[in-house]
DNA sequence: ACATATACTGTATATTACACACTATCATGG
DNA sequence: CCATGATAGTGTGTAATATACAGTATATGT
C-alpha cells in the first residue's frame, strides 16, 4: 500500500516536474610553476566561447557522484589521480551558458605540475598552466569561479597543511614557503615561518639534504602520512 | 560566420548532452528556541519519505539564480525575507532521492523564530521547529546536510558577526552569548565573551535596559549597521 | 533590611603572532 | 687556500590574543 503510493508517486513526478538542468563540474587546479601560481586551463576548440580559455570540466554522469565526477574529468584531463579535490560550491546563474541552462559544481584541486603530462583532450585546442597574475578572458563565469577558488585556497593553505599537494615527496623548507608565498602573493618571513610549520608537527625530517648551486645544503622534508 | 557556429553548437548541444538532472535547494534554518538550537523542518505530505521530516526546499525555477531560489523557498515557507542565507554546498550523491536525479544546493539561514509565523505549505504536513540535540530520522540526506550545515554554522558564530541574526534588534550581552553557547554546545565564561565581543567593534550601547525580573537591569545593544 | 537573582567588571598567566640580524656551509675562482 | 657569493639555518624581545578565575552592583520581593 505504502509500497504502492510510493511508486505512483515517483512516476508522477517525471511528469509533474519539467525544469530538468545540465550539471557540470570545474576544477580550478593550481601549480606553482617558476616560483608563480599558476592555474590549469582549457583553450576551447568548440563555440561557445572557441578559443577562450576555460576551467577543465564537464558533465556528470548519470550514476555519477559529484566528486566522482570531478575526479574523473580531472583524471582525463590531466592523467593524474588521488589528488586534494574539494567541492568550493556550485554556481548556477541562469545565463551563466548560453546553450542553456549548466549547474556547475566548482572544485579546487593542487598539484605538482612536474607530476603531470599535460595533454588536450577532444574538446580542447590545448591545455596550459596560465601564471595567476596575468590571465586572459575566461569563458563563461569561470573567472568568478577561479576568484572564489583562489579566497578557499588562501585560507587552506594558511590554515591546513594542503600546501604539500604542491610539491615533490621530499622537499626543503625554502621550497615550501616559495609555494606559501606563491599562494598568498606576499613575502613571509623566514624564521617566523619554519616555526610555525615545525610547530604543526606536519613534517618529518628526513636524513638526507638538498645540494644546488655553490652553497649551503639544505635538509630535506616530507609530509607525515596519517 | 562564428555567430553562426554559435548557434549550430548551441542547438546540438540539446541532442548530444541528454543526461539532464532536478536541481533543488534546501536550507537548513536554524533559530534559537528555549535557549537550544532548533532547526525547521517539514513533515512530508507525500512520498518518498512520506512523515518523515526534511529541510524546507524546492525546485529551482526556469529562470532563477540559485540564491533567489533558495530565498523564494525560504520565503514561502516561512514568510520571511532579507535573513541572512549562504550557500554551503551541493549533494548530488545519484541515489540521494528515489525518485531520480537531484542535485540540491543547500544553504544555511539563521532566523529569529518569534519573527516568523510558521505555515506548513501545501506539500507539508506541517511545518516546526526541532530541537537539533534531538531529531528523528530525517528524508533524503538531509541528516548529511544538516551537519555540514551546523559545522559551517559553528565556524561562522565564532569567527564572524551572524548571531545577530538570530535575535531581536535590540538585545542584551547574557542573551547573546546564549546563542553561542547554543550554537556551540558549550559554556562560555562571561567576562571573557563580553570582553571579545565588544574588543569587534560589532555593538553599539543603547541609552536603555531591560528589565525581567527581581534583579539589576541589563544594558541594551544593536549590531552596528554597515 | 535582607534575601535573591542576574548584571557587571579586572587582573594575572599562557599562548600565539610578529619584527628583526647574524652565523653556517657549500662551490667557485683567483 | 682563501676570499667571495649564495642560500641554509637559527633566537630573542615585544605585542596581541586567549584563558582562567571571583567579587561587587543593582534591581525586586518579602
Amino acid at each position: 500500500m505504502a509500497q504502492n503510493d510510493e511508486k505512483i508517486e515517483i512516476e508522477s513526478f517525471q511528469r509533474r516536474y519539467k525544469p530538468q538542468y545540465h550539471v557540470t563540474t570545474d576544477a580550478a587546479v593550481f601549480t606553482i610553476k617558476d616560483e608563480a601560481l599558476h592555474v590549469l586551463l582549457i583553450k576551447r576548440k568548440n563555440p561557445p566561447f572557441k578559443e577562450s580559455y576555460a576551467l577543465p570540466g564537464g558533465f556528470v554522469e548519470a550514476d555519477e557522484d559529484l566528486d566522482r565526477c570531478a575526479a574523473r574529468e580531472l583524471a582525463e584531463e590531466t592523467n593524474v589521480k588521488d589528488i586534494y579535490l574539494e567541492q568550493i560550491g556550485a554556481f548556477g546563474n541562469p545565463s551563466r551558458d548560453p546553450r542553456g541552462r549548466v549547474i556547475t559544481i566548482a572544485y579546487l584541486a593542487l598539484i605538482d605540475w612536474n607530476k603531470v603530462n599535460l595533454a588536450a583532450d577532444t574538446d580542447a585546442m590545448r591545455a596550459e598552466w596560465l601564471a595567476v597574475k596575468r590571465l586572459p578572458k575566461l569563458a563563461f563565469d569561470h573567472k568568478d569561479i577561479l576568484e572564489s577558488a583562489l579566497d578557499t585556497l588562501k585560507d587552506k593553505i594558511k590554515n591546513t597543511s594542503i600546501a604539500f599537494q604542491l610539491l615533490p615527496k621530499e622537499f626543503t623548507l625554502t621550497e615550501l614557503q616559495k609555494t606559501h608565498e606563491a599562494v598568498l602573493g606576499m613575502p613571509i618571513d623566514k624564521r617566523n615561518f619554519r616555526k610555525k610549520i615545525l610547530s604543526e608537527n606536519f613534517l618529518v625530517e628526513l636524513k638526507k639534504t638538498k645540494m644546488v648551486g655553490a652553497h649551503r645544503p639544505a635538509k630535506l622534508y616530507q609530509f607525515k602520512e596519517k
